[in-house]
DNA sequence: CACGGCCGGCGTCACTCAAG
DNA sequence: CTTGAGTGACGCCGGCCGTG
């Protein structure tokens, strides 16, 4: 996946991590039922609403669940890609070091 | 043991962003 | 504008480990 310029593509090369401030806890649970024609008495109201909030809450657990299992993945991976190009930069140093030898006028 | 600190995982909330 | 998916932040819990 090619990062588009932009250095937040969100996949999953580079995950947008976003600092936010712990706002204000509106009370929630409230969550408006769009008068399905179907539906109308308050209780039926009730019903629905809560029932849309537990789907709601299920899948945000799972989604939430995918989230991390993906960001241990990303975080193996980039580790994984860090010990890669350690052992790269330790060789090129060492190869620098020989090329210098050589190439170093002698003293003596 | 009992405890306290640290860590990892979980559930939930709040928010953003893209798609419809 | 609405909706759904993705994700950072927060708080809670249980397990592990070192220390008195």
């Amino acid at each position: 996946m090619a990062v588009t310029g932009d250095e937040t593509a969100a996949t999953g090369d580079m995950p947008t991590y976003q600092i936010r401030a712990p706002t204000t806890a509106l009370p929630q649970g409230v969550v408006m039922a769009t008068s399905p024609g179907s539906l109308h008495s308050p209780q039926q109201l009730a019903e629905e609403a809560t029932r849309k909030r537990e789907l709601r809450l299920m899948k945000n657990r799972e989604a939430a669940k995918e989230c991390r299992r993906g960001k241990k993945e990303y975080v193996k991976c980039l580790e994984s890609r860090v010990a890669v190009l350690e052992v790269q930069n330790k060789k090129l140093i060492e190869e620098l070091e020989t090329l210098e030898d050589i190439c170093s006028p002698k003293t003596d």
